[in-house]
RNA sequence: GUGGGUGUAGCUCAGUUGGCAGAGCACUGGGUUGUGAUCCCAGGUGUCGCGGGUUCAAGUCCCGUCACUCACCCCA
């Protein structure tokens, strides 16, 4: 059976973007440097996994998991999910590979593709790219800090300065249920439709970011996590605050920001951008105290975060921030006629061999042609190469920025070329 | 999942009360078989998103459908 090619042809899936050239993994990689620097170490990990991973992980309650989720049948029948975000991930590596009977913390950092089956919209997407850290195995304030101040300078690095960084504390479990109680006691008095209603008996916390004007009024006096927190849980609140001080980190409170996920306790935070339309959180994450245990390991603490590329990207247009514009090549070649070409694909080759980006024009275009294409290409220099030249023993170093040039010997040009980038 | 907007050349778009499918940019070649980013000339592309309907005639009107897009929701 040959399937058909669809009318109008064939096209990427639906809310899959798709990025050429340098600017993608240029805000990707600035992002991933400042990782690197703190002492992270790469975790490449599985774009699929077992699916009870993510519906424990994440939590059954969560929309990422009850609705979200790219969720199949293998062909031996076990059920796989493509990974809608990946702290999930790391934690089942960690445990599974024994990371966490080592020095701690274990600090990873991954990115990647990740999966959610949702409306696209503007920085909405159904495969979303991430660049994502995890601190493993020690409750440390100051833990918490260095991740916020990770995910803060990635943004500077981009030059992004238009968006804020908010934070709060969702508290610990001695005092979490409690809390709970008291929420949804307050809510049941409030007049709210459905399909709130129903989501204040799953999770009422999340109730408490409801964007509507409405409801954020009948919230105005709502019990707030934040006022609710143990002894512990507030100091531990309190010497985040004091280290990103001392590291320069600005942030703001905002006691009624939820997280999607289930897994997040105490440290909980959001980088915003007012630039971005609806979809302006450009990086979340927080600190996690049950997931190791829950996914069947020892009952360690974690902190992480999760940067959407795609959404920094955006907010990079936006913000007009230097996106990367380098050129493909340093130097391009332009033959005129067979016998130049075959002498200056050697050159081009030991160009490259010699670790310098070069290319040529190929097709046996017109020498205007030619000139075209190196103009485009971005190069500093082109190699024109002709009868003449061949016959003289030269090569032509033409400098396309102020259009000057000069003949070169042909043998040893790769290295005249390499003097030539490295002087100017 | 819900609601609004938009689908015409590779890109950005114009197309009148229904009457021959267009412009700019980009691309390719030439003017200048040895010089690009300026200028001049030439050239090409269209399932007018797709399917049906009305009509002598549909890019244009009607119905359906798909895609994109923005917002709700959700979230990176």
């Amino acid at each position: 059976m040959t399937a058909a090619v669809p009318p109008g042809g064939f096209s990427a899936p639906k809310g899959v973007p798709e990025y050429v050239g340098p600017e993608f993994t240029s805000v990707r990689d600035t992002l991933v440097r400042e990782a690197d620097r703190a002492g992270y170490a790469h975790i490449e990990l599985p774009v699929f996994e077992d699916t009870a991973l993510y519906a424990r992980g994440v939590g059954e309650s969560t929309d990422v998991v009850s609705k979200e989720m790219y969720s199949f049948d293998d062909r031996g029948g076990r059920s796989v999910t493509l990974r809608p975000e990946g702290t999930a991930g790391v934690v089942r590596s960690v445990i599974e590979h024994g990371l966490d009977r080592g020095g701690l913390p274990v600090k990873l950092r991954y990115t990647g593709p990740f999966f959610r089956y949702e409306r696209p919209q503007a920085g909405r997407f159904r495969q979303l790219q991430q660049v994502g850290v995890e601190a493993i195995g020690v409750d440390d304030p100051a833990l918490d800090a260095e991740v916020l101040a990770v995910a803060d300078a990635g943004f500077r690095a981009l030059g992004l300065r238009r968006y804020r960084l908010e934070i709060t504390s969702l508290g610990d479990a001695t005092t979490r249920p409690q809390y709970r109680q008291e929420l949804t006691r307050f809510l049941e008095k409030l007049d709210l439709d459905e399909a709130t209603r129903e989501r204040a008996r799953i999770n009422p916390l999340r109730v408490l970011d409801d964007k509507r004007p409405e409801v954020r009024e009948q919230l105005t006096d709502a019990p707030l996590m934040i006022d609710h927190l143990s002894d512990s849980a507030a100091a531990h609140h309190a010497a985040v605050k004091r280290h990103l001080d001392d590291l320069g980190v600005s942030y703001v409170e905002n006691p009624w920001m939820v997280r999607g996920l289930d897994y997040y306790t105490k440290t909980t935070f959001e980088f915003v951008h007012d630039g971005l339309g609806s979809q302006s959180g450009i990086g979340g994450g927080g600190r996690y105290d049950g997931l190791m245990a829950e996914l069947g390991g020892q009952d360690l603490s974690g902190v992480g975060f999760g940067l959407g590329v795609d959404r920094a990207l955006l907010a990079c247009r936006v913000e007009e921030a230097g996106l990367d514009t380098a050129s493909r090549v340093e130097v391009f070649g332009v033959p005129l006629g067979d016998a130049a070409k075959d002498r200056l694909v050697g050159i081009i080759g030991a160009l490259r061999r010699a670790g310098i980006r070069a290319d040529l024009a190929y097709g046996g275009r017109g020498l205007k042609g030619a000139m075209k294409a190196a103009d485009r290409s971005g190069a500093r220099f082109a190699l024109v190469l002709g009868e003449r030249d061949l016959e003289a023993g030269e090569i032509q170093l033409k400098d396309l920025a102020d259009g000057s040039q000069q003949a070169i010997a042909l043998d040893g040009a790769a290295a005249a070329v390499d003097r030539a980038l490295e002087d100017s």
